[in-house]
DNA sequence: AGTGTATCCTGCAGGC
DNA sequence: TGCCTGCAGGATACAC
């Protein structure tokens, strides 16, 4: 997806739009984005005011006035979009729920895959929810002694760790792979077997890169956009991911890719050494 | 606990 | 041009 960059990039484009507006009745157009049934969404949101919209991981979550959250995850190719009333933009082309604005412009949740959900959750529930997520990377629970401890009971490849919700919040394939890249670290080296010395470095190569990419309004590869249909910039500034067979910049040695997971891992073979074993 | 596999979906790029 | 394969920022459920 959508990563903590990108999420935390349409927050920042949604907050000015959607505080203290009220949202009118939405169309769902493709009900399986939404979690339950689509007309408890509809009965829950329609007339409410959001009173403030955030951001948990990499999900999205819009406050209304009656307390509840709606959490969106946009999975692969979710977009959130505003389409202000006067908008002259082409329609988007896979519309999967609408809700009409005080404003007269339209919040759009646009969706080509529909691996994205929508879910309405009371306080109650919001907070179990949340408490199931890690830390987030950037906060302050975020702490050292807490990597330390977490990496070291697990012997997951530090990027199937990295990619773990429950671990930390919010970091996916692309931000796993340039703070690996970042912090010299091999992303199929066993979390616990990381030095001791490398644990503090990767907090603060995750963290970077985290700013960084926010910095530049995240990456668009393919399907993600900001809140106004623009693109993030960071693409030009990956260290690794997506550049298999490409000059390292920090050694020249050519990037390989490696599958597991189920998904490819991209590294430099002379910055990223490889665990012992494999060679 | 961890890994591999499959599934949900659509679009696009590349090979032939 | 057309067909086919592989690939994609995610999450989850299953068997081993």
């Amino acid at each position: 997806m959508p990563e903590l960059p990108e999420a935390e990039t349409i927050v920042r484009g949604l907050h000015p739009i959607l505080s203290g507006t009220s949202l009118g009745h939405p169309d769902v157009l493709r009900a399986d984005v939404v979690e339950g049934r689509s007309g408890a969404l509809a009965a829950g949101t329609e007339g409410r005011t959001v009173t403030g919209v955030e951001r948990r991981g990499k999900n999205i979550r819009m406050i209304l006035d009656d307390g509840t959250s709606v959490v969106i995850n946009l999975g692969m190719s979710g977009r959130l979009l505003h389409r202000p009333a006067d908008s002259t933009e082409p329609e988007p082309s896979h519309p999967a729920v609408i809700w009409p604005l005080e404003s007269g412009g339209l919040l759009v949740y646009h969706d080509i895959r529909r691996f994205g959900r929508i879910r309405l959750l009371d306080a109650a529930e919001y907070a179990t929810w949340s408490r199931g997520l890690g830390p987030e990377p950037l906060g302050s629970a975020f702490t050292l002694s807490y990597l330390v401890e977490a990496l070291g009971r697990s012997k997951s490849p530090l990027r199937s760790w990295l990619l773990d919700q429950r671990r930390v919040a919010g970091i996916g394939n692309i931000y796993a792979l340039e703070a690996l890249h970042l912090a010299g670290l091999h992303p199929a080296l066993p979390a616990s077997l990381i030095p001791s010395a490398s644990v503090r470095l990767l907090r603060r190569s995750i963290r970077a890169v985290l700013r960084e990419a926010i910095a530049s309004g995240g990456t668009t590869l393919r399907d993600y956009r900001r809140v106004d249909g623009g693109r993030g910039s960071y693409a030009t500034h990956l260290r690794v991911y997506g550049r298999e067979g490409e000059a390292c910049d920090v050694c020249t040695a050519p990037i390989e890719r490696m599958v597991f997971g189920q998904r490819s891992a991209f590294y430099c073979p002379q910055c990223q050494r490889r665990p012992e074993g494999d060679l």
